[in-house]
RNA sequence: GGGGACGUGGCGGAACUGGUAGACGCGCCGGACUUAAAAUCCGUUGAUUUCGGUCGUCCGGGUUCGAUUCCCGGCGUCCCCA
């Protein structure tokens, strides 16, 4: 009996599934009457090693594909590279390598560590966003983009990364840092490339709607990401003199108009054309407005800056009362790319308005009256009241509700000329323009007499040079000696190429279509996405909620409306995985320390921790997402090496839901490992050869094994239907510990015959989460092929039904004894038994029974007094 | 401030739509094997107990024959938005 040797074993299988091609996918035309399941995991960004969480995400995707490929479907599973981006550029200012070859070789290692895995990808589907072919593809489909004006060029105010020396979207700023860099975001003003994304703000807002297979918690975020609201556009008038080009008055939108008759002042944004008006006559006014600039253009970095103000002087007429009057202040809390950039304040109902109005003793006048206050006596102080209630000291608006009155008002104002009901969005344009080398070239030529000339298809892809330096901070595509010098395409004219290149993201939003036909000879085959999309599941982070996400549902719908596919949501299903995460070691210096030169010892219940090399004292400190700068990190290779990669597989699926964060542990893998080995032993024990098929209907023993197994098959095949791998592994623990009551040494022909069997369905149960594993217990036992290629097994109902049940009996809801009855027995029956048992007979003594529950094939619960 | 999720043994967690709380794993404790240790294997393991029981799923109420599950009010942790 040899003991089971993964370091042998798995390389072997590996190699095995390799030759015999065994993942490559099927071609609708070959698929017969298949049906088509497109497994997809989140690619990764090439940085060189792979981290425990990629063998999370990784192995959750292969279950579900090695499931659905034993349950006949045809399956696409590919794997690609996310590989353009500032790591590599970094690396190359700091270490002088090419961000081209920096980023190859990684995924060269990245490559060959995923295959250690055991992943059944087909690799021959593999590329890498920055590879030409893929991004010349991409070049083309943003030139169609262009072509149907979901592509536009404008000046505006963008976020600027003075680190990185590029530009933000809002959602890389995070508290007014960019995303990667860490660097305080400035405000810029500058010419940028956008795509047309609010133009697809309701579609995608309706589209959650059938997202039925996304959680709950994603199609939220994404509704508030989008930010639709309804409200009012209106018009100000000056009551003096009106400034040049503003005698039209100030339009100003409000989300609630209801409260426009607590309105005590007007505010601007900085970058508003009046207050450049302004800034322009007034250094005062100047000073200001340049102040505002430093800081992030994010509504939640403006939200949590100090309020600060100027007046202007300027002064504008109530719409609806024209004795009032209202002071125009320039705010740095108003955003210009929202609505207007100009809002109405009223302080008593809007807390950035209070929080204005208090610092700058502005009125406050509330005009919604909460429920149960008395009209005399409320006032807001310094908390603004935002809920239900009826409108007061609003004339005629007095005594509605909030959503009647804003409708009055709407009709009002509309009814008078003055303004307009209209629906806004949080959601921005696209800013994609990014001023780096290590990005897909945005293919438009800028020529003095034509303008933006979009390069001509045949001339695609427009190719990265490769000489380029980094001993300076910018762009290397500008001052690269003749790269961006071209002819005009138009007129033949001297001409200059775009420089910027398109956001990482962009690159990211259309990937899972071309996987579908990674060769094809335009960008996305439109018959092999008809046939694979959308992407049946799709397995990923949770930090990609709204950015990757929700870009990658407007690339699809906007290529959809250039034909070049036919669906309009790419995600099916999307299941977002929860992080690897470790305990946190600090040493007697109080630097962090990596756990494999701790040693936890256990006394008793508690547990403590020294220096393995020294033994000083160490500080256990909280369970953190594995990282480098905490040092809590273990390699997927050493883990490989010592325990293999089954073991490895099965305790990142086994220790948690896979939604939530698993706790790595040695103890944890440890256990895994053991149960590699008694699952192998099981089957090692087992006699060679075939054996005899007895019929297992005298030995109870032997048919309860084949019961037991049965009941797996129902229970593993709902987990992973489920994504409870969590819970479907527990099930197959319970049913080694069953069958390893069953030994082979000493058995009966018919125990035999029955563990043969029940063999023969575990081998192919565990495949999908120890692959290899299941390769030498189905070779062990002669099973047909190869275990990947086996049939999943098929549940006997028969067999699985419990003919007999134990249900507790409970008096007055307190347990006091358990009967055996037959399954669906009847409620008379079972309350006869029950009543009949003698521990529960005890319970009853001096008691009346007074009623009698029965739940069929439940509990039965007496009522006594 | 708004919205959401969560809170169960020493630990990770299980319990399908209200029906035996603690599956499975880890750890601890005990035992076998060993000169010894590691590994492996076997067993015990919520608390308490006068061994009849009693208590027990963050806290306080409620609905119910029956609540980890549903409702109301707190406390705490995490996430998203502002």
């Amino acid at each position: 009996m040899a003991r089971y040797n993964p370091k042998e074993s798995e390389p072997r299988w590996v190699k095995a599934w390799d030759q015999a091609g065994v993942f490559a996918t099927k071609a609708q035309s070959d698929a017969g009457d298949q049906p088509k399941y497109y497994v997809l995991e989140m690619f990764p960004y090439p940085s060189g090693r792979i981290h425990m969480g990629h063998v999370r995400n990784y192995a959750m995707g292969d279950v579900v594909a090695r499931f659905k490929r034993a349950r006949g479907y045809n399956v696409l599973h590919p794997m690609g590279w996310d590989a353009f981006g500032m790591p590599a550029e970094n690396a190359a200012m700091e270490r002088g390598i090419h961000p081209k070859g920096w980023t190859y070789d990684n995924i060269a290692s990245m490559r060959q560590q995923l295959k250690l895995l055991g992943l059944s990808i087909d690799w021959s589907r593999e590329f890498a966003t920055c590879d030409p072919d893929y991004y010349g593809h991409q070049q083309a489909w943003f030139l169609s983009l262009l072509q149907k004006g979901l592509v536009y060029r404008k000046e505006g105010v963008v976020n600027w990364d003075p680190v990185d020396m590029t530009v933000l979207a809002n959602e890389q700023v995070i508290d007014g840092r960019g995303w990667r860099s860490g660097a305080v975001v400035e405000k810029r003003k500058l010419t940028q490339w956008f795509l047309r994304i609010t133009d697809y703000a309701d579609a995608l807002i309706e589209g959650l709607g059938g997202l039925d297979r996304w959680p709950d918690k994603v199609r939220t975020m994404q509704e508030n990401w989008i930010g639709r609201s309804r409200g009012l556009r209106l018009r100000f008038q000056f009551a003096d003199q009106a400034p040049t080009g503003f005698e039209a008055g100030l339009e100003v939108y409000t989300t609630r108009p209801d409260t426009l008759f607590g309105a005590s002042f007007l505010a601007i944004a900085p970058d508003h054309p009046l207050s450049d008006a302004l800034a322009k006559a007034n250094p005062a006014v100047a000073a200001f407005v340049a102040d505002c600039r430093k800081g992030g253009a994010s509504g939640a970095d403006i939200e949590t800056a100090e309020k600060k103000g100027l007046d202007t002087g300027l002064c504008v007429r109530h719409p609806l009362d024209p004795n009032q009057t209202l002071p125009v202040w320039i705010g740095n809390f108003v955003l210009m790319d929202y609505g207007t950039g100009a809002i109405f304040g009223c302080p008593a109902h809007d807390q950035r308005d209070l929080d204005f109005a208090r610092k700058y003793a502005l009125r406050v006048q509330p005009v919604v009256l909460p429920p149960g206050q008395d009209p005399r006596t409320f006032s807001v102080g310094l908390e603004a009241y935002t809920g239900p209630g009826t409108v007061f000291n609003s004339q005629f608006l007095d005594g509605l509700d909030i959503e009647t009155a804003k409708a009055r008002v709407i009709d009002q104002i509309e009814a008078a000329g003055q303004g307009k009901g209209a629906t806004v969005y949080r959601l921005r344009d696209w800013g994609v323009s990014r001023q780096r080398y290590w990005g897909c070239p945005i293919p438009v030529i800028h020529c003095q007499a034509c303008g933006v000339v979009p390069v001509p298809r045949e001339q695609l892809p427009v190719i990265l040079p490769d000489d380029v330096t980094f001993d300076r901070p910018g762009n290397p595509l500008l001052r690269h000696p003749t790269w961006r010098h071209v002819a005009c395409p138009t007129c033949g004219a001297a001409a200059e190429r775009e420089t910027d290149t398109l956001d990482t993201f962009v690159d990211s939003s259309w990937y899972f279509a071309r996987f579908t036909d990674p060769k094809a000879a335009d960008p996305i085959n439109t018959a092999a996405a008809d046939y694979w999309l959308p992407v049946d599941q799709y397995i990923g982070g949770v930090e990609h909620a709204v950015l990757h996400l929700l870009y990658a549902r407007f690339v699809t719908r906007a290529l959809k409306d250039t034909g070049a596919l036919d669906v309009a949501e790419p995600f099916a299903g999307l299941f977002t995985q929860g992080m690897v995460t470790h305990e946190t070691y600090r040493g007697p210096d109080g630097q962090w320390v990596e756990p494999q030169s701790v040693e936890i010892i256990a006394e008793g219940n508690s547990r403590r921790a020294v220096m393995i090399d020294g033994g000083a004292p160490v500080v256990i400190g909280d369970i953190e997402k594995m990282s480098k700068s905490k040092k809590n990190v273990v390699a997927p290779e050493d883990i490989f090496d010592a325990y293999g990669v089954d073991a490895a597989r099965l305790f990142v699926m086994s220790d948690s839901p896979p939604e939530r964060d698993v706790q790595w542990t040695n103890g944890g893998v440890e256990g895994a490992w053991r149960f590699v080995h008694r699952v192998w032993t099981e089957f090692d024990s087992q006699p060679e050869g075939a054996v005899a098929k007895v019929p297992y209907s005298h030995e109870s023993r032997a048919l309860d094994l084949l019961k037991a197994a049965h009941r797996l098959i129902g229970a593993l095949t709902d987990s992973i239907e489920a994504f409870r791998f969590n819970g479907g592994i527990a099930k197959l623990y319970e049913f080694l510990n069953i069958i390893k009551g069953l030994p082979a040494a000493g058995a009966t022909p018919e125990i035999l015959s029955a563990r043969a069997d029940a063999l023969s369905i575990l081998a192919r149960l565990v495949a999908p989460f120890t692959p290899h594993l299941a390769e030498a217990c189905w070779e062990r036992i002669g099973g047909d092929g190869m275990a990947v290629n086996a049939p999943w097994p098929v549940l006997d109902p028969e067999l699985a039904a419990d003919d007999q049940r134990i249900l507790p009996v409970q008096i007055n809801g307190k347990r006091r004894g358990e009967v055996t009855v037959l399954a669906g027995l009847g409620h008379a029956e079972v309350e006869q038994i029950a009543l009949a048992d003698e521990g529960v007979a005890r319970h009853l003594e001096g008691l009346t029974v007074r009623k009698v529950i029965v739940v069929t094939d439940r509990i039965v619960n007496i009522v006594a007094n």
